[in-house]
DNA sequence: AGCACGCCGACT
DNA sequence: GTCGGCGTGCTC
C-alpha cells in the first residue's frame, strides 16, 4: 500500500499540507490531495489533479494541515499561474448548489467551461523585415521583405498574401533570417473606463435617482434597490451613473441582461457613456473570445461586463454591482443543467460579497415588488421624461360582439384603425404570440389531430417552411395531403391562426402596406437584424410579431398597435399567467407613440370584463398587480409561500408513474409543507420521455431545501428513470 | 463527466 | 469461439 505510506510519511513532515480540491464533477465533496514541497497552493487556487486515469482541472477549497490516514492520496500535479478563485466567489458556488439542491461540482463547472483559459497560450507570431540579408534572394523573397519592410508586423498568412507568394516563401525567409519573429499580444486589451466620457443631461427626475443610487453605492454594503420605471423613463442613464460610482470606487461591475437583449445598439450606448467596449458576454462568443473575456474578468482588467445570466458565474475578484436590466424577464431562469434564476443568485451574490445590486424593469416582477412592500428591497422610480402616460390610450375591443368570418381575426375596428393610420402615414404593429400559420391541424372526415409523435403536443403548421413543427422538440414533418389516421384526402384543416396567417389576411386586407414580419424564426428572406433596421428606419409600415416586438426594440414612427388574442397567455392555468400577460400587453402596447406622435392600442379579447383587461385601460399597473398579490396571498403561493418541483421522468409512462408515487410516498410529515401529486407534468411528455411531476409547497418560513434533503437522499432513480429538482420552478401549475 | 468493468446478441 | 452493446459504479 503506497499511498498509505506515503501519507504517514506527509503526516510526519510538519509542512506537509492537504488540499481539498473541488472538481467540476457531480460530487457532492470536495476530494483530498497532497501538495508536494515547492508548489504554493492557496484556497482558491485552480490546480490540475489526477482521477482515475485521468486529469481534471479543479478548484482548492481549502488547505489544510495533513493528518495521518487511511484514505488514498495522490499529488496534485500542476498548479495554474491564475489569480485565485475569491473567497466570496467560493462561497457564491457552495451558496448556489446548497439553494438548488445541486452537487457543488456541478455549479464549479459553471465556472471553468473555458478550456482555453488553461491551455498553453499558443504564440500569436508575426513577422516583419530584419536588419539581415539573407543569403539567397529570390524575386519571391524579394517582394516578401519589400512588404515586411513597410512598417507594420505580419502574421506568416497575411504577409504571404500581400506579396502574392506562398506561406512557405515566408516560412524560409524567415529561418534564413531575413525576418524577424514579433510575438503580438495574444489579446486585445481592455481599456479601461473613462467615468466622464458620455455623460447625458439627466432630467431632475433622473438626478434625483442617480443621486440616490450613488449615495447606496458610496455604503458598499449590500442592498437591493428595484429601478421602476416605463420604458422612455431615462432608467439606462441613471444606472449608468450607479454602475459609474461604482468603478470610481475600484470595482467591477456587471450588467446582466436576458440574452435576447444583449444587441449592438444597446453595447454602443454602454461603449459612448464610458468611453470603452464593455467587455461581452454570452452563448455565442467565439472560444477566443471567451477566454480572454475570462481571463480579463479574473485579472480584474475587465471593468465592465455586460452579460447574459451566466455572467454570473465569471471569476470575478472585486465585483461591486450586478445591474439587472429586464429583472422580469422569465429568460433569466435557466432550465437546463442546473437550473437557476440569474436575478435572484445575482441578489444572493450581493449578499454574499456585500455589495448593491440594481433591478430594473418596466414591469417588475410580482415578487420583487412584494420584497419592495416588506421593505426587504428599496424602490427608485422614475416617470417618463416627457410626462407622458405609463400606457398609451388603450381600448378593448370585446371580441363577444365581433362576427368575422371564420379563417379571420382581425376585428373591423381594428381594421379600420390599421388603414387610418398607414393612411397617415404612420406604422402600425399587429401583435399576436403564436409563431408558425396555424397551431393545429385536424382532419376533416375524422377529427384526427396532428401531434408530435415525441411530445405531448400539437404539431405546428409553418406554411413558409412547408412543414410541421414541435414547439418542444426539434420534431417536423411535411404537410400530409392525407390524414395519417383514416387515409381521408384532402381534409385537413388549420384551426387558429398563428403569425403566418394573420399576415396573409393582413395582405389581403392592406395590399399596399409594406409589411414586416418579425418572428424568432422568420423574416422573409432578410435577416432578423434588417428587418428590425428597416422598420426603424420606416421601409415597413406594416409590422406583424410575436412577443419579439416587445423587447426593447425603438420604433419611433410607430403610432398604433393591435394587439390580436390579449387572452392567450391568460388561458393557461399557471398563476404567473397573469403577472405575465400583464407584463407583454403593457410592453406590446407601450411600442406606441415612443416617438414624436401620440400612440394607441386596441386590445381584442374574449375577456372584456377580465380585471387585467380593465386595469390595461386604465394603465393602472398597481390596482392589477394588488389583485394578483390577494391571490397569491390567499393561496399561498409565491411570493407568499414557496415551491419546489419534482420532475420524474422515463420512456415507460407507467413505470415512471409508479416511481413518481413511491417517491411522494415516501415524503415524510413535515408542519407547513404539503407535497401534491405526482401528476402529469405540464407537458406530460418530451422528447419521447414521459414526464411526472410533484410538487412541494411550503410557507415563507420553511427550509424546503433541509426537507428535500431529508426526504430524497435516498432516492436513486433506475435504468432510464430521472429525477430533476426544481427549486422555485417558473411554470408553477 | 469520463472511463472501466461486466454481462448478453451477430459476426470475422 | 470473439467483438461490442451500454448499464452501473467509481474516481481523492
Amino acid at each position: 500500500m503506497q499511498s498509505t505510506s506515503k501519507s504517514i510519511r506527509d503526516a510526519m513532515n510538519p509542512d506537509s499540507v492537504i488540499a481539498d480540491v473541488l472538481l467540476p464533477l457531480a460530487l457532492n465533496s470536495t476530494y483530498s490531495y497532497s501538495v508536494p514541497l515547492g508548489l504554493a497552493v492557496v484556497a482558491g487556487t485552480y490546480v490540475e489533479v489526477p482521477l482515475g486515469p485521468r486529469s481534471v482541472i479543479g478548484v482548492v477549497w481549502e488547505v489544510r494541515p495533513a493528518v495521518p490516514t487511511n484514505m488514498k492520496m495522490r499529488d496534485i500535479s500542476r498548479v495554474f499561474d491564475m489569480v485565485p478563485m475569491s473567497e466570496t466567489h467560493r462561497k457564491f458556488i457552495d451558496w448556489l448548489a446548497a439553494y438548488y439542491l445541486e452537487p457543488p461540482g456541478n455549479v464549479l463547472r459553471m465556472v471553468l467551461r473555458v478550456p482555453a483559459a488553461f491551455e498553453e497560450a499558443k504564440q500569436n507570431i508575426a513577422y516583419s523585415a530584419s536588419a539581415t540579408k539573407p543569403a539567397k534572394l529570390t524575386a519571391q523573397r524579394q517582394r516578401v521583405l519589400e512588404v515586411a519592410s513597410q512598417g507594420f508586423a505580419m502574421r506568416a498568412s497575411e504577409l504571404a498574401e500581400a506579396a502574392g507568394v506562398g506561406v512557405s516563401v515566408v516560412k524560409a525567409l524567415a529561418k534564413a533570417g531575413g525576418l524577424e519573429e514579433v510575438a503580438l499580444p495574444l489579446h486585445r486589451n481592455f481599456t479601461p473606463p473613462d467615468l466622464n466620457a458620455g455623460g447625458h443631461q439627466l432630467s431632475k427626475d433622473q438626478s434625483a435617482a442617480a443621486a440616490s443610487l450613488r449615495q447606496v453605492i458610496a455604503t458598499r454594503n449590500h442592498k437591493v434597490i428595484l429601478l421602476d420605471g416605463v420604458t422612455g423613463s431615462g432608467k439606462t442613464e441613471v444606472y449608468f451613473e450607479a454602475m459609474a460610482a461604482a468603478l470610481a470606487a475600484g470595482k467591477q461591475v456587471l450588467l446582466l441582461l436576458p440574452e435576447i437583449a444583449l444587441t449592438a445598439p444597446f453595447i454602443a450606448r454602454v461603449e459612448t457613456r464610458f468611453g470603452c467596449e464593455p467587455a461581452q458576454w454570452h452563448s455565442e462568443l467565439r472560444p477566443r473570445e471567451r477566454e480572454r473575456v475570462w481571463r480579463g474578468v479574473a485579472e480584474g482588467k475587465a471593468r465592465i461586463v455586460v452579460g447574459a445570466r451566466s455572467a454570473l458565474f465569471l471569476p470575478w475578484p472585486k465585483l461591486g454591482l450586478i445591474v439587472v436590466d429586464e429583472e422580469h424577464e422569465s429568460a433569466y431562469k435557466q432550465d437546463e443543467g442546473v437550473p437557476y434564476h440569474a436575478r435572484d443568485m445575482a441578489v444572493l451574490y450581493g449578499a454574499i460579497g456585500k455589495f448593491p445590486i440594481i433591478l430594473s424593469s418596466a414591469t417588475p416582477s410580482l415578487e420583487s415588488l412584494v420584497n419592495v412592500d416588506r421593505e426587504l428591497y428599496a424602490v427608485v422610480k422614475l416617470k417618463d421624461r416627457h410626462g407622458r402616460p405609463e400606457l398609451p390610450e388603450t381600448t378593448r375591443i370585446d371580441m363577444t360582439r365581433e362576427k368575422l368570418d371564420s379563417g379571420t381575426w382581425l376585428s373591423s375596428p381594428l381594421v379600420t384603425a390599421v388603414a387610418e393610420t398607414l393612411a397617415a402615414g404612420d406604422q402600425a404593429l399587429l401583435f399576436l404570440n403564436r409563431r408558425g400559420f396555424a397551431p393545429l391541424t385536424l382532419c376533416r372526415s375524422c377529427g384526427h389531430r396532428l401531434h408530435c409523435p415525441d411530445c405531448d403536443a400539437a404539431l405546428v403548421e409553418h406554411r413558409f417552411r412547408r412543414q410541421l413543427m414541435c414547439h418542444h422538440c426539434g420534431h417536423h414533418e411535411p404537410v400530409p395531403n392525407a390524414c395519417p389516421e383514416c387515409g381521408a384526402e384532402g381534409d385537413m384543416v388549420p384551426v387558429g391562426p398563428g403569425i403566418e396567417r394573420l399576415a396573409e389576411e393582413a395582405l389581403k386586407l392592406f395590399p399596399e402596406a409594406r409589411v414586416a414580419i418579425l418572428s424568432s424564426d422568420l423574416s422573409r428572406g432578410l435577416s432578423l437584424r434588417e428587418t428590425l433596421r428597416g422598420v426603424e428606419q420606416g421601409e415597413f409600415n406594416l409590422i406583424i410579431g410575436t412577443q419579439l416586438v416587445a423587447k426593447g426594440h425603438h420604433f419611433p414612427q410607430l403610432t398604433l398597435v393591435g394587439v390580436v388574442d390579449a387572452d392567450l397567455a391568460l388561458e393557461s392555468s399557471d398563476p404567473r399567467a397573469g403577472e405575465r400577460t400583464w407584463a407583454l400587453l403593457a410592453q406590446v402596447a407601450g411600442r406606441a407613440g415612443r416617438g414624436a406622435k401620440p400612440g394607441k392600442a386596441l386590445v381584442q379579447t374574449y375577456l372584456p370584463e377580465h380585471p387585467l383587461m380593465k386595469a390595461l385601460l386604465k394603465g393602472d399597473r398597481d390596482a392589477y398587480l394588488n389583485t394578483e398579490k390577494q391571490i397569491r396571498e390567499n393561496t399561498t403561493l409565491p411570493p407568499y409561500g414557496r415551491l419546489a418541483a419534482i420532475i420524474l421522468s422515463g420512456p415507460d409512462g407507467a413505470l415512471t408513474e409508479r416511481f413518481a408515487r413511491a417517491i411522494a410516498n415516501a415524503a415524510p410529515l413535515a408542519e407547513g409543507i404539503t407535497v401534491l401529486g405526482p401528476a402529469p407534468a405540464p407537458i406530460a411528455m418530451v422528447r419521447g420521455r414521459h414526464r411526472w411531476r410533484l410538487l412541494v409547497k411550503a410557507s415563507r418560513d420553511v427550509n424546503i431545501q433541509g426537507f428535500l434533503r431529508e426526504w430524497l437522499r435516498n432516492v436513486k432513480p433506475k435504468g432510464a428513470l430521472k429525477m430533476h429538482i426544481d427549486v422555485d420552478p417558473y411554470n408553477f401549475l
